[in-house]
DNA sequence: GTGCGTATACTCGCCTACGAATAATCATCG
DNA sequence: CGATGATTATTCGTAGGCGAGTATACGCAC
């Protein structure tokens, strides 16, 4: 499979929503935001405008109109291409298919959490864990709400549903460990704690 | 609190292995590379030698030796510092700490999948269900030789029990989904069928 | 002993991502 | 009616990320 022109995601974002209609970077970015407003994603403007320009450099978009409302500045209106329709169909076919090992910062953490005490991390952990649950019933409760208030199609929310699933999922794993790691039953923490004595001990001597 | 100074994940990493000893940049690879040798992370060279550069900027190491072997090229010794050190556990901390909102693709594809067909998006997930299926036996498997074989300590494995868990949990999630949509019990299909009929109506018409 | 594949070790330059800066208009509140 | 803040809309500079490329040395077969 040829690698992809435009590799940042917001581009399959942007195509998404050029498929409906022509729009203006702008407008596309009012569209997302309005659509995906609880994640809130921060818009960044520079990745927006540079994304729309690689997407129009490979010929997924075409600038059909540039207008201009008042004093503003300019306004490039953006139409989707064929071969833009195409690679959105092509691109999601290949995200739904194949799952990505893709790097989670969480994950990189538990690998390297040794070098924190084990103390430190129980605080830490028990921190997150306090989070998570959090963030499950926020989001709970506004899917609730989307679907019995608003009759919101669950076709509409299944990646929001996703998130919480795996939210959870982080959740109910973050309490096993804890509790493994606080009733040391989990193999090899006396090594942990030690590891961490003896690098203390030279300081207290002193 | 203030930004990363780099914010590449791979500093972390390099941090990791850098606060047991000393080493060059080919070798931190070589023992990065040894140590998550299932996930296969394969080195971005590039990466690795700007962001060693940019962690001895901003003096979280400290370039202490040049030697050389023979004719191959020079080879530049990083130690790290006690900023090094500290930076480690403060990002570390932070990272266990918060859970951080990191943009997964597949969440992305879920919320653009309205623009495939039910029918297409059902034969993807398929697919996808197969190989998370199929990870989830190899984590599994290695996981439990690691233990039971090599008795290997559980606390140096929690990053992949933790991966397990995930990819488990998403598994469940598209197993259940698919369900939901070949069943057409999930509210709102029918409005998704009906958008894909109309759309290649009018090319069957001609 | 010579040829070939692999391991060692790094460099270079392009492309991308990003966020701060700019700048005009609109709403609103006293 | 004038100041203040929010909204609309984009540009630009720069730091960072990455992958292809380079170059030597070593090991092993034949």
């Amino acid at each position: 499979m040829a690698k992809r022109k435009v590799r940042n995601l917001l581009a399959l974002a942007l195509l998404g929503v050029l498929s409906e209609r022509p729009m203006h970077p702008y407008e596309m970015a009012s569209v997302l935001r309005e659509r995906a407003k609880d994640t809130s994603m921060k818009i960044q403007w520079g990745s927006l405008y540079t994304v729309v320009q690689n997407l129009e450099k490979h010929e997924f978009v075409r600038a059909t109109e540039t207008t201009r409302q008042g004093g503003r500045p300019e306004r490039t209106v953006y139409t989707i291409t064929e071969a833009g329709r195409a690679e959105l169909v092509d691109w999601l076919s290949e995200l739904v298919e194949r799952p990505q090992h893709e790097h989670n910062s969480f994950e990189a953490a538990l690998s390297l959490v040794g070098h924190l005490t084990p103390d430190r991390a129980i605080e830490l952990l028990r921190q997150r864990l306090w989070t998570l649950d959090a963030d499950v019933d926020n989001i709970t409760r506004s899917l609730r709400q989307m679907v019995e208030e608003f009759n919101f199609p669950r076709v509409f929310l299944i990646e929001a549903e996703y998130r919480l699933t795996m939210i959870r999922a982080e959740a109910d794993y973050v309490r096993a460990l804890l509790k493994e790691i606080t009733e040391g039953s989990i193999s090899g923490i006396e090594g942990w704690h030690a590891y961490h004595r003896d690098r203390e001990a030279p300081k207290a001597e002193h």
